[in-house]
DNA sequence: ATTCTGACGTGGG
DNA sequence: CCCCACGCCAGAA
């Protein structure tokens, strides 16, 4: 059906626990899951997650703190605008103080 | 079936 | 910090 069990369910999940005005990484969430290689998967779990509204994909960036995925979003500043929107400062596709808004669920949870 | 790409990450230089 | 190469697995052509 529609929802895949398994890793792309754990991927949601993860992604709805993110606080408000906090971000995180591809790679910590899939790291989180086990697969911490397989970053790639996560980014392509978002993709999928477009139909899902209880997903923050905004918040999730590479572990740079780019906006990687802001092409993937309608306009071309929506990414930008939203985490601005929740008090994270984002110049030029970059999340500033990235260290400080980085909320990783390993360390977290 | 094969081939390429892709919202990434890590390691070496 | 940058650049280059490899690995990872799912999906599209």
């Amino acid at each position: 059906m529609d929802r895949s069990d398994g890793f792309f369910k754990k991927v949601y999940e993860t992604a709805r626990l993110i606080p408000y005005g906090r971000v995180t990484s591809y790679g910590a969430i899939a790291r989180f899951l086990g697969a911490p290689g397989s970053a790639r998967m996560v980014g392509w779990a978002m993709n999928a997650s477009h139909n899902l509204n209880d997903v923050p994909a905004h918040r999730v960036v590479n572990r740079k703190g780019l906006l990687t995925g802001k092409h993937h979003f309608e306009g071309t500043d929506l990414m930008q605008q939203l985490l601005e929107n929740e008090g994270i400062q984002v110049i030029d596709h970059q999340v500033i103080d990235f260290d400080k808004v980085f909320w990783d669920p390993n360390k977290e949870l």
